[in-house]
DNA sequence: TTTAGCACTCGGAGGGTTCGAGTGCTAACG
DNA sequence: CGTTAGCACTCGAACCCTCCGAGTGCTAAA
């Protein structure tokens, strides 16, 4: 059925496959799904036991050896049982895993809390981050991608009264932004009409680097402008392509770090949450290839020193016009792959869907789960 | 100097002051200084040999005894030194502490971060807690305070294209909240010009409460509107003024409970910064009387179980329009209580000044710097 | 090829000992 | 009479040792 090759392991001659057999796969995928639920090391007894493969533990344990030399388990010392290598997970995810399916329950929770038709996108996200870790039990990051191509679609200016005007700038990515002007000189409501109609005309459609000093000066000429009010309004829509263009990150849930045995020794805890509250480094955090939708990254796979003990799941989402959102959690490598993937898929997939100006999702539809059907095997 | 009184403590002839002596004072203060740098209870030698007051370890084992019969001390346990209990911490803070008086640095420091002009007022919010919590190394919260009567001062809508149009609502608190709406149903500029004249009408110069379903009924039949816009427009309107009068609390540094050796256990932490993760609760931690503007509040004075052992230090500063905000530090019982006061106070200060319309701060200005003065003794 | 049997390994829990910082008390001192 | 030196005592922290048992690898038999 497979390729095979013999092999000295030890000066012994042990069968080695090519790929796993079948009976190995089987138990790599019990191994990894008990240490998962207990974290403890796992022994040939139990699998023996619980894995239904009707073997002795004698065997398992001649099992285990083999796949131990071939990296897919470790040993934390002699007289224990095995936990899986990073390699072991990477497998486990990548063919062993039962793709979790998604409960009518769980379904239905992800859209009632998504249908909560939230507010300015910035506290949208820390939001969604927020339910994600909450969905997830674990840590949790969100952010936006940053926009390349970020203008100001639209300039209206508001008049107040003499000496306060709201800008108001409508961006590409359909945000808008607003805010207050307090003036020590004074406006007159013609002024800021003729004012945003040169807005619109000139500085629409540009990105922020093209909002030039010379371009402002111009402007400043053109309208005869002499009290700063064009620099004024020039700055306030470089100061708003700027933030929003570069994104944002939100971290939620740090806490329930503390729900795993592996975050009890507080230098590992403390370690983790100081890189997650380092905003500049989340930016840094794993994102899905480009022709991927979710991305899985475990321990050693990731480029942090701080993260080469946890995993990373990542989704992302599009929040239209080209922009798109991440959402990732951070656990340990002892993740719960197999349902975290599939809750943040399915929240993932809800938050496009939403964003493209998808209505209220029908409650329990679970029909859109896609590729969350049951994997490998039950 | 002192009244005194003569009292049987454990069968002897003990001289108990009805204040504390000078030298009980002394001692007293110098066990806290000490014991809040190093975090290890202070034995009788330690303080014979630094606090300069030139007595000999047994006279003042013999004043420890006493400090600690009259509940300002506490031993943990019967072989080691002692550590302040609440009731000393207080008798501390309230006149043994040297008032921390800011350097220069540290005032040109705190001068300079807030001339940040930042920008929305709720990220600008937490921009200041994260600010504080630098400034002092212990976790902080961020909170505005609920604003009772606010109301919508000017309703603006923007017409985008047929089927789109932008919200603007100008609060009495001066903040400015927008929305772009998508509509499936059309509109023309016409009509929205309409509508934004009797929601100013109509709307302003009410509190939430007031906008009640009859008042949206009676507007959809003034302007005819079978559209729906009106209770869009409305439902917007208490949607803002309910979030934002409701205040916003925000958490940062979490991470710097980690520096501290009292909670190195983990299930200390744990439970602190499960505390400070539940927004709502947050709502409940100690605020200063209305009469003050600096509240401590230490150990058992918290009224929240999971902070028995910390203290709490919280400043209040203006928003302007009656609004105030929050900014308090939860860190240990050994806190250091006099340069956090010190550098809080004057954050405070300063961001009163700036909400007032203060312009931006002269650098090292550190005259406004009143009260932090040289305190009881240096 | 599988399994029962067995000697072996080694981390963790439990218990005992040592160490020393710090105490309270007493008696002597200025 | 307050202050101090001296001293016996206390008790937590650190260390060491032993025991226990889960789990292993190997071997020989089925």
């Amino acid at each position: 059925m497979l390729t095979h090759e013999m092999k000295l392991v030890r000066g012994q001659k042990v069968e080695v496959t090519m790929e796993l057999s079948e009976r190995k796969k089987e138990i790599l995928r019990a191994i990894t799904d008990v240490y998962i639920e207990t974290a403890e090391p796992v022994g040939s007894k139990t699998i023996a036991q619980n894995s239904g493969l009707g073997l002795s533990s004698a065997t398992i344990r001649s099992e285990m050896a083999e796949l131990t030399a071939l990296g897919y388990l470790e040993q934390p010392h002699t007289s224990a049982g095995r936990v899986p290598s990073a390699q072991g997970y990477r497998f486990y995810v990548n063919e062993l895993m039962n793709r979790h399916r998604l409960s009518l329950q769980e379904a239905e929770e992800i859209n009632r809390n998504l249908t909560h038709r939230l507010g300015q996108l910035d506290k949208m996200i820390s939001d969604i981050g927020r339910f994600a870790a909450k969905l997830t039990s674990y840590p949790t990051y969100a952010l936006t991608t940053t926009v390349s191509n970020l203008t100001a679609e639209r300039f209206d200016l508001i008049f107040v009264d003499s000496n306060r005007f709201i800008i108001v700038i409508m961006l590409s990515d359909n945000s808008v932004q607003n805010r207050l002007v307090q003036l020590t000189s004074e406006v007159d409501p013609v002024t800021l009409g003729k004012l945003s109609t040169v807005f619109n005309a000139r500085f629409t459609g540009i990105t922020e680097g093209a909002i030039t000093p010379e371009l402002i000066s111009a402007t400043e000429r053109a309208t005869g402008d002499s009290s700063g009010l064009v620099s004024v309004i020039a700055g306030y829509a470089i100061e708003v392509l700027t933030s929003r263009g570069s994104g944002e990150a939100f971290v939620t849930g740090a806490t329930r770090l503390f729900e795993h045995p592996e975050y009890q020794d507080i230098s590992k805890a403390r370690e983790l949450l100081n890189y997650l509250s380092d905003g500049s480094r989340i930016m840094n955090l794993p994102a899905p290839d480009d022709n991927q939708d979710i991305k899985i990254t475990i321990g050693p796979e990731n480029l942090a020193d701080e993260l080469k003990d946890s995993s990373v799941i990542v989704v992302r989402y599009d929040l239209g016009n080209d922009a798109q959102g991440l959402i990732g959690v951070v656990g340990p490598t002892r993740m719960d792959y197999s349902t975290v993937s599939a809750r943040l898929s399915y929240l993932a997939r809800g938050l496009s869907w939403l964003f493209s100006g998808g209505a209220i999702l029908p409650p329990g539809d679970t029909s859109r789960d896609n590729g969350l059907e049951d994997g490998f095997k039950k």
